[in-house]
RNA sequence: AGGGGCGUCGCCAAGUGGUAAGGCAGCGGGUUCUGGUUCCGCCAUCCGAAGGUUCGAUCCCUUCCGCCCCUACCA
């Protein structure tokens, strides 16, 4: 609604901002998002969607969902669903404003034969190979096709003929002509129709010819007045002839292509070809595998919409490559999460602590808030105290390095929102494994501070062996071991899957309070991170957490970087 | 190599003739019954390099270097 953008300038703001001032399009702003339905939206065009989207909304213009389906051979109705699923959970809605380049066939046949009829258009019949002869190279000009010279009559029939199905499929194309000289290769008479028949998701078997990408692309723009058709970089090239074709067209509308750069994640793969092999290769359990980077993986990881919408602000829009830490994902999910999420407790990898000077069969509660930081903003629950408890393995350590200020022999560590307990005895098993710590605890120090002002270094999460419920817990790591495995020349992008990617624990626990948690709902497992109860997987009684993203930890930092 | 682009802090990214925003990460410190959060402070004399124009350039010119894209009847 606002004049001028209010958010971080970019260079298509700038240009968008430069058409108003001297009044283009009557100063509307109609952009679109046009994925071809062969395969998952990724996060990359999470980043494609807010800039559209968020472009229509910030100059009070509208951006079109439309579905480049020019390709039948490809493309699946499976992928149109999960498409308009994937925009609409991220939050953005096309309104009455869906399309189909496919509804647009007739149109861009008829404008076809236009370009016949005008001596701009021929139908060849050389095969692929002898097309990529005749293109030339680089460096050299390539030949005329000698086909090229048809006469006007003879090239609308045979493109008739080829519409009609008389050829079979590969047999002939359809070429703009343009220039066999030009220095840019997508102008040397690039084809407008194939002969492929395979059956399309919507036009059923009305055709056996299909338009190419630049002859659909730039007019179905143009068919519903685009007014900024942006796209990213690797169409730059194709710019030249997105222009060409449209000003053959005497009368018809001429949007503005706009390139930027594609987003590049690191330590993941962000191609579609690949990821199709991550999921045919079974190297994941699917597109929503939550350790996938699509949007459906995101959404399945617990993943907020609010979250990606910042990520996608926090990036920015440029024309540079350029490849984004991964990092800056996670601090826009912990930044939305941190508010929102009900601080619970779950203990992962259990240790038995028996506290001797606690009565055997005595219970007791204590208060514990939902949100620390603001008690009453989200409520508290009971957690039952009792003689045998479950820590964390790793907040124990049996000989400290300095730094270190959890549990140790000796030592003493406050249970939170419960007692300072002191660890007197460690036992081991055979093989020299701790399999439970002796405490006591310090009955003087139910919330309160030890009363001779004894300093207590940490605060531990636990669990009452009785009250714990058990859970599955899913722990997701990064699916590639490099930051660009996509980027060696040598090795084969699946080499790289880091083996250690999921981590299934069995045998965590959980407060008793969340075994009834709703499924989609999401808590952050204080000290831990932020986990999200599994929609699909998890049962009545029977949460399944997958952690969408850890806690900064720096001690995890500290003790590993060694400084 | 022909064409088209791009090079600003470890990673993103504003700025574009008047003397380097912001975010992420990192570092130091305060608060804290989450080694979380939060708060405070630090973090590019320099904008790929070299020349030139100018009172003055990251922004203008020249040359050079580096990286990306284009030779699919894919998009």
């Amino acid at each position: 609604m606002e004049e001028t953008s209010a958010r971080p300038g970019n260079f298509i703001r700038t240009i968008i901002d430069g058409d108003r001032k001297v009044g283009k399009n009557g100063g509307l702003v109609v952009t679109r998002f046009p994925p071809e339905p062969n395969g998952y939206l990724h996060i990359g065009h999470a980043k494609s969607i807010c800039l559209n989207f968020g472009l229509a909304r910030d100059y009070g213009g509208r951006c079109h969902l439309r579905f480049d389906d020019t390709n039948p051979a490809a493309e699946d109705v499976e992928y149109v669903d999960s498409i308009m699923d994937d925009v609409r959970w991220l939050g953005f809605d096309w309104g009455e404003h869906l399309y189909y380049a496919s509804d647009y066939f007739e149109r861009l046949y008829q404008w076809a034969e236009q370009l016949v009829l005008a001596g701009k258009a021929f139908v060849c019949e050389l095969t692929p190979d002898e097309q990529r002869a005749y293109r030339g190279t680089l460096t050299e000009p390539g030949k005329n096709s000698p086909f090229r010279d048809r006469s006007v009559e003879e090239n609308l029939d045979l493109l008739r003929r080829m519409r009609a199905g008389e050829f079979p499929d590969g047999a002939k194309v359809l070429r703009a002509k343009i220039g066999m000289a030009s220095p840019n290769l997508n102008l040397r008479d690039p084809i407008m129709y194939r002969i492929k028949r395979f059956h399309h998701h919507r036009t059923g078997d009305r055709w056996c010819i299909y338009p190419m990408y630049d002859w659909a692309h730039g007019l179905s723009d143009a068919i519903e007045g685009i007014t900024h058709s942006i796209c990213t970089l690797e169409f730059e090239a194709h710019r030249p002839l997105y222009d060409w074709f449209i000003e053959q067209l005497p009368g018809v509308h001429h949007p503005q292509q706009v390139e930027f750069a594609r987003l590049n994640l690191d330590y993941t793969v962000l191609s579609k070809r690949m990821l199709i092999e991550l999921v045919t290769g079974k190297h994941v359990s699917g597109w929503d595998d939550p350790r996938m980077p699509t949007i459906a993986g995101f959404r399945r990881r617990g993943y907020t919409p609010e979250s990606i919408r910042d990520f996608a602000e926090r990036i920015g829009v440029a024309k540079a490559d350029s490849v984004v830490d991964t990092g800056m994902l996670e601090a826009c999910i912990r930044e939305d999460l941190n508010t929102k999420a009900k601080r619970v407790a779950c203990v992962h990898d259990p240790l038995r602590v028996v506290i001797e000077n606690y009565p055997e069969g005595q219970t007791e509660e204590f208060e514990a808030p939902y949100f620390p930081d603001d008690p009453p903003k989200m409520g508290h629950r009971m957690l039952p105290f009792s003689r045998e408890l479950w820590i964390e393995r790793e907040d124990f350590m049996e000989a400290p390095p300095k730094g270190f200020y959890r549990l140790a022999p000796g030592k003493e560590v406050r249970l939170r929102f419960s007692y300072v307990i002191k660890c007197t005895g460690v036992i081991k098993d055979d093989a020299g494994k701790v399999v439970e710590l002796r405490c006591t605890y310090d009955p003087e120090t139910k919330n309160a501070n030890p009363k001779d002002g004894r300093k207590i270094g940490g605060t531990i999460h636990w669990l009452s062996v009785a009250h714990a419920q058990k859970a599955e817990v899913r722990l997701f790591d990064r699916l590639f071991t490099v930051p660009a495995p996509a980027g060696d020349k040598e090795r084969n992008f699946k080499e790289f899957l880091n083996p250690n990617s999921l981590v299934v624990l069995k045998d965590a626990y959980v407060e008793p309070s969340l075994s009834s948690i709703e499924p989609g709902a999401r808590v952050q497992f204080e000290r831990k991170g932020y986990y999200f109860v599994d929609p699909i997987d998890s049962k009545p009684g029977a949460p399944v957490f997958s952690r969408i993203v850890p806690l900064r930890d720096s001690w995890a930092k500290q003790s590993k970087g060694g400084k």
